[in-house]
DNA sequence: GATGAATGAGAATTCATTCAT
DNA sequence: GATGAATGAATTCTCATTCAT
């Protein structure tokens, strides 16, 4: 038993091994340079061998997504749990999509930004998952609304349109645009310039 | 002279097809579906002709992206030169931007989106000419705030987080997440209702 | 020496059902699908214990064919056993040579249709055998030549030569060229015609 | 013009050194030594260059067969032009077939020997090629009936018969089964006598 | 006796790129 | 100016086989 189980816990430590070298790889050069064999050789076995653990390439790309998009909502659900007032609750979650993309650049780029190929594109499970979260953000707002906090309105329009602006700021953050020489606000002041301009944009 | 300047002519209009050529193939089947070869088949020439017209492939990804963008500060300039009040002006400039966004999607998720692959990223000088929108917003926040219109504050971080707002709502509208079975706003009101919500957000 | 028997018997049994899949896969999708894990898969263990029963890929196919042609040889004695007169016993001898053929059409074609790959190739055992079943077919035309039914000439190089006009029918009834769109003769009126073109053919 | 021309032979040129390499591989190992690098190497260019002629492995296969198979019906056409008496103009008939055969193994294996694998099976074509001459067969059996020198019958079904024993006479004779050390009668004597048994058989 | 894990060799195929003509 | 021919490097994936447990 006790060898099972740590057989068990060595299977799953490589396939996070594996994971986990794809994203970084992807990180590093793109999603182009995300091969079999580049993962192989950054975990230091063979190409083979990541055959036993997933059965594509894009099972790989689909299990990293996946993956990390279940951690999204967990931690959404956290949230919900901490018993927050209307305001802070929102506030709380935009804050925390925003640090998650900034933490999974990677795959949120893969999911929401657009950027996987055609052939890698059994997206549709880990596309579904950031919908939850794209419903969680619309309760958010209705429930603000309902706290006459907001002004009324469609609240599931409202949270898309919300999830855009979250979206592009994830999307700036993550590019580094600061790389272009321009006199660019940091992180922290874009951040909090954006979730204020948000939430006055919403407010009653 | 007479040939010479026809020569020239021709050689640009084969430049311009290719680049057309590439673009088409973009929209069609994303990224890795612009190869050489397919290029060269779209326009009826040799693959070997391309390599007369540019260097390499990724000098075709980056003049596209250049061209692209050139058009994007000639229509904001345009915007300019047309005389509107501070508000009208900048509602002009940011429709103006999401509408290009639409038109070309592959051009914008390439320089903005973060798609472009490792292999063909000396994407710096489209990225410093959307910079110079960038710049455009600045100086439009900066008109709206002199004009009490809107509330003040640091213009540029102001035109970095819109700006945010603005790239997220395109690659949304650009992605069309409708897809995905939910009842999703339709393009119209998504794009009023974000507008508005910038709007409200920096008002004074 | 109970338990040992039983030992015995348990270890051929799965050494069989090794072959019996083999052949399954063979039949199913061609040479190319009989691939050990695929065999695995069929009795449900592991691919490395089929190596503890043979040696080899090619040990696998030469034991099939084996087996098999051992069946054709016991199947020929049978006949022998019979006691039937010498045009009999030659006509139950080549349609059982025919039958044999369309029952194990895989093996057959295995060692005696040349679709053996070269790395699977140590075929001699069992086309030694399949000679055995050659030389029974020459003592049945020497006895009908002594008996004065068949034109007298040497009988073995009339065997070799009858034993390709099987061959051949074999072949033909076991791929089936029926498929072709023609109006093919039903299988019993070509073998019918077939042994009929034989025996007048050898008559004396 | 003299320049485009001499491309043109040359560019033929190495399409067949593609198809001879291919055949001589088959020949020395076994079909599953025909791969793409294989001939490469034979014919010292590059595996990429193959593509250059050929789309697949699969039309190489094809293109072999068709070839040959052509080269098959156009000899049986000669004979026909020879305006022969009816039993010598199927004697040629048989003969041609049989030395055909011989001349070219791998293809008459892969067409009729079952030996191609199901991913190489668009042979349709050469099988129709091959069914072209069956039916050549199938019009000389018919003009012997109608000399009254073969016995009566339809003569589509003793052709598929004669087909077969030709066929496996030339399967013998391609395997050269002398090689397992039995008093194998010669080639000569093996066709003669297999001539006369298939005469014979059908002679009135 | 049985097996899961691992691998190396090798398969087909694609593509950007070069160069002689 | 244009191109056909050629290629090397890379990619995904499969499979027979080994070995420690």
């Amino acid at each position: 038993m006790g060898i099972a189980e740590r057989r068990a816990r060595e299977k799953d430590a490589l396939r996070h091994k594996i994971l986990e070298a794809a994203v970084e790889l992807f990180l590093q050069n793109g999603f182009e340079s995300v091969t079999m064999r580049g993962i192989a050789d950054r975990i230091e076995y063979s190409a083979s061998t990541i055959y036993l653990y997933f059965k594509n390439k894009t099972e790989i790309v689909n299990a990293i997504c996946v993956d990390t998009f279940e951690t999204l909502i967990e931690r959404l659900e956290e949230i919900d749990g901490r018993g927050l007032a209307p305001l802070d609750h929102f506030l709380a979650g935009i804050r925390c999509y925003v640090a998650f993309g900034m933490e999974h650049p990677y795959q949120y780029q893969l999911v929401f930004g657009g950027s996987a190929p055609a052939t890698c594109s059994d997206l549709e499970e880990s596309n579904l998952l950031g919908m939850q979260a794209l419903e969680h953000l619309g309760r958010g707002i209705a429930r603000c609304q309902a706290a006459g906090l907001f002004r009324p309105g469609e609240p599931f329009t409202d949270a898309v349109a919300v999830w855009g602006q979250l979206h592009g700021l994830t999307s700036i953050l993550i590019n580094d645009h600061g790389k272009y020489k321009m006199p660019w606000p940091s992180q922290e002041t874009l951040i909090d310039c954006s979730v204020d301009l948000i939430v006055r944009g919403l407010r009653a």
